[in-house]
RNA sequence: GCGCCUGUAGCUCAGUAGGAUAGAGCAACAGCCUUCUAAGCUGUGGGCCGGGGGUUCAAUUCCCUCCAGGCGCACCA
């Protein structure tokens, strides 16, 4: 159809040239028809289909996996949250997202490098230790500082920190930094002390705190990263210093009413950005050019930033950043995620970090668990908008999409057990009858399985890890009906065996699916 | 004011390098458990794909415009 106009002939004319000079080299099509306007529609042939069943008992938990990544490097980094409260929902998302998005990444033959940029330098940190210094001393929190339990918490075991350094009977394991801290804390006259003085103790405490809080909640959700990229630590090896003066050198930074500028409009954004200001001190751009810097030699040849929708505005400079150091523009990806509207009861609930009411993620695994949470992210584009209800995502019903594709693989597993209990070996593949498969439902399924590696790339490619989660939901159901209308286990021993095999294929194709979201497949439920 | 995202069934959302009769889940209604797990299955109803224009043989998809919602427009992070 799309040939018409060029060829000036109808497309049905054209569709029966193209059938004619089709060459089926491998003998997959079984015949071919012209449909409506010139639709050329495919049929393969039943040994395909066979074919293919062998192949996934074959390639077991690798089926899907292929190799259009080549081994080359790619980093994911996501989440990154400021060490300056407990991770929220949204958090969660960008977690879930990132997670499986790397998963997704290796199963197409990235390397992938999972990282989390700690946003622990500058101002919200300051007001993290000026909050927690506040409970120290029994002040109320500065208006623009961080409020809520967490802050007392923290206040606590600062307290209990400097007792234990003072008694001698520090019982952590002391950093390099923390070891510089436990000194100035012995120096220092606590709890009469100003904050200025004690400041380096406190924000240190606190953000160590927030951090171990944070790397937990990410272990219990599932997600482990390759690397912790401290954003203090660009200062402190004066990368932040040596990316500026690169770009100054590539003619993309200079100098104008006494600060320092990215010629970012060299690269299409708005305007130029500022990058150190009037009174000498960095943005945060300046941090962001040079971390940007350091992923680029690190080899990567595509970056992933996972950021949340909020930040949009933010892309031109960055974008501009990768090209002022001579990389293509697409080198760096940047995936929207959209916040999320927490439901309890239907009715929204009212997020604020500065008033410390908002549901954590912590909150939300242990309310809906992890798996139910992971689905429930992934079921979206990552730039829609979500409403996740905690009540819903909590309950074990038909309601909850997770359980759906769970349960499948769980009855395929009961399925095969029962089949071991009756004295049915799981066959050999190779010495199946597939033809006796001959069910509409079966070759459905077939189909299904055949379109697994292709959801995978398609996935993959356009990096939208929500797609499996469809693919997913549509096998199961398939599953689900197949099974309540057809037995498998059968007194048909040959039919029997095949069916075995189909469904030993549907259970490993949920599993592999599954754990590219990194939702757990239960054998019972 | 400028920019980005979103608008598809009652609800929550898939579907776009333009293509056949626009899909799913939930909710609603009516049914199905002596049989491998009923967290399941079957059936029914439900849509001017936000409005209007344009390009095209063909538009949910591309362009323009308007409306509605969200988010950005710092020498904050």
């Amino acid at each position: 159809m799309a040939l018409a106009a060029s060829e000036k002939k109808k497309p049905r004319d054209i569709a029966e040239i193209i059938i004619r000079r089709l060459r089926d080299e491998k003998g997959i099509i079984d015949r071919t028809d012209i449909a409506g306007p010139g639709f050329i529609n495919f049929f393969l042939k039943d040994e395909y289909y066979h074919k293919l069943l062998k192949q996934i008992d074959k390639e077991g938990k690798d089926y899907g996996r292929i190799d259009i990544g080549k081994g080359e490097k790619v980093q994911v980094e996501f989440v990154s949250a400021n060490p300056t409260g407990p991770l929220h929902v949204g958090h969660g998302r960008g977690a879930a997202v990132g997670d499986a998005l790397s998963n997704l990444l290796a199963a197409v033959g990235y390397d992938v490098t999972r990282e989390f940029y700690i946003n622990d330098a500058g101002r919200q940190v300051k007001l993290l230790a000026q909050s927690v210094y506040s409970r120290y001393i029994n002040k109320p929190i500065p208006e623009d500082g961080y409020q809520g339990a967490y802050i007392d918490e923290i206040s606590d075991s600062a307290r209990a920190v400097i007792s234990g350094i003072k008694k001698g009977i520090y019982s952590e394991p002391i950093d390099n930094e923390g070891a510089a801290t436990a000194s100035q804390v012995i120096s220092l006259n606590f709890p009469n002390i100003s904050f200025e003085e004690s400041e380096p103790f406190f924000a240190w405490h606190s953000k160590k705190r927030l951090l171990e809080e944070i790397r937990k909640d990410l272990e219990d959700f599932g997600v482990r990263f390759d690397n912790w990229f401290s954003e203090q630590s660009l200062l402190d090896d004066s990368s932040v210093k040596k990316s500026i003066e690169e770009l100054k050198k590539r003619g993309f930074a200079y100098e104008k009413d006494d600060a320092l500028w990215l010629r970012s409009t060299a690269f299409g954004d708005d305007k130029d950005r500022v990058v150190i200001k009037k009174d000498g001190s960095y943005t945060y751009l300046a941090t962001d050019i040079a971390y940007h810097r350091n992923k680029l030699s690190r080899g990567f040849k595509k970056l992933i930033n996972i950021w949340g929708a909020d930040h949009h505005g933010y892309i031109p400079r960055v974008q501009a950043v990768i090209q002022a150091f001579g990389h293509p523009k697409d080198t760096l990806h940047i995936l929207l995620v959209q916040l999320v509207a927490v439901l309890r009861h239907g009715k929204p609930v009212p997020m604020s970090k500065r008033a410390g009411d908002f549901v954590t993620l912590r909150e939300v695994i242990q309310e809906v668990g992890s798996d139910a949470a992971r689905f429930f992210f992934l079921m979206r584009r990552s730039d829609s908008h979500l409403d996740f209800d905690l009540e819903l995502a909590k309950k074990q019903s038909s309601e909850n999409p997770v359980y759906y594709v769970q349960y499948a693989h769980a009855r395929l597993c009961s399925v095969e057990k029962q089949a071991e209990e009756r004295g049915i070996k799981m066959p050999v593949a190779d010495s199946v009858d597939f033809g006796l498969l001959k069910l509409p439902e079966e070759k459905n399924i077939m189909k299904q399985l055949a379109l697994y590696p292709i959801t995978i790339e398609g996935s993959a490619r356009a990096l939208e890890p929500h797609r499996i989660t469809f693919y997913l939901q549509n096998l199961a159901g398939l599953l689900h009906n197949y099974y309540f209308h057809h037995r498998i286990i059968t007194d048909d021993k040959p039919l029997t065996d095949a069916r075995l095999v189909l469904m030993k294929g549907v259970r490993q194709v949920i599993k592999n699916a599954l754990g590219i979201l990194g939702v757990s497949a239960p054998e019972k439920m």
